[in-house]
DNA sequence: GGAAAAGCATACGGTAGCGTATGGAAAATA
DNA sequence: TATTTTCCATACGCTACCGTATGCTTTTCC
């Protein structure tokens, strides 16, 4: 039953995982390709996740990488991997419960995907999520993430005093209505969008 | 500067618009063919509207598809023309203001895209939106009916008695929970779903 | 009923993509 | 240095598309 997908970073050689040798030929290693990858469905979500382009992106062919991958479908579940760690990561990094910090810690989760910088991670968020309209495999590592921090905004409203059905309700509320903002088109709805932005972040917040 | 994109329906003919003739053989028109069209968008997105996969689910070829329309670009901006047309409609139809109802109208709006019915309209709305993150034309669209909707409820929210910039933020609100709700993946984050629904929708709403 | 138009089928050329096979270069190892 | 392993290029077959050309069959209109 060996899952042979990916292939292991070549046991035991010297460390040169990622980029160009120092005076050698282009070499990659599965890490470069997602990177590569995960740029990509930013820009052009998962329809742009092809192994011609991407080749062409990476300045090989597509035999370096049928080399490093089974199919593509591999590359696409290593995307998917790498995206919830990194999500994971991220959550636990800026959620941990700071006593009497937590509405200062539930504001920064709003502001920095809202924010104009971030502009690609909540890109690839969104690619994400769209891609788990269609793929199982896509969903399931969406509710995953989706759960944690879901779980984790709950623990902060929970830290802030408020009850355990309230705070589930703000959690869904918080991710809902940043997944939300992100997908509606409302530039010119308001010339102050930062007071509407700020209003509804205490209306999420706010007791 | 004649935009020939999508056929006139048969100028002067019997009114026959839509399906099989009495006894005759398949015959289709423009309207016919976007139909099946929103129809395959919120089972497969964009990328799933093509030709000559929309001809076989409508029982013809692409011969056919030729002849009503220019080319594919041309079915895609029906269907996007269709969907803000019957979204315009739609708002108008449920929030045209019914004094003392407000509040209640507003909830409505919530309830009627989140409820397990309808369950394509909210297919097609990702869709279109997903779309219209890497097509301008579509991105135009969304912006007009997105507008066209925070400008109604907003009228909702002041009708309720508040001030025009916190109706302006809840209206926003609004939709961004709505939309960024069905682009989650939450069902096992609680077993009393419903509840929490009910207070997300309470916090919008009420003052 | 016969000409004209409408509506569709079929066949074709062209592009883009996936995955495989095979050989060659470069690096590691001995 | 010779050999093995790693890594990549090239060429191939296959499929799914788009759009065009052309002809056939129904309707429509006179």
């Amino acid at each position: 039953m060996e899952n042979k997908t990916v292939k292991p970073p070549a046991k035991s050689r010297s460390i040169r995982t990622t980029g160009k040798q120092s005076g050698g030929r282009t070499q990659l290693d599965p890490a470069r390709w997602i990177d590569t990858a995960i740029d990509v469905l930013a820009r052009e979500g998962v329809a742009g996740l092809r192994v011609e382009v991407l080749a062409k992106r990476c300045g090989v062919t597509k035999g370096s990488f049928y080399w490093h991958f089974k199919d593509r479908q591999a590359l696409l579940d290593a995307v998917l991997e790498r995206w919830r760690e990194g999500r994971i990561r991220d959550i636990e990094k800026t959620t941990t419960v700071q006593p009497g910090q937590e509405r200062a810690q539930l504001h920064y989760a709003i502001e920095v995907y809202g924010a104009s910088r971030n502009r690609k991670g909540m890109s690839i968020e969104l690619a994400v999520r769209d891609w788990a309209r269609h793929d199982a495999r896509a969903a399931a590592v969406v509710e995953s993430v989706d759960l944690y921090r879901l779980e984790c905004t709950r623990r902060l409203f929970v830290a802030s005093g408020m009850s355990d059905a309230e705070a589930k309700s703000r959690s869904l509320l918080l991710y809902a209505c940043v997944f939300g903002l992100s997908l509606m088109h409302y530039s010119h709805f308001d010339d102050r969008l930062d007071d509407l932005k700020q209003r509804i972040a205490e209306r999420i917040v706010a007791n």
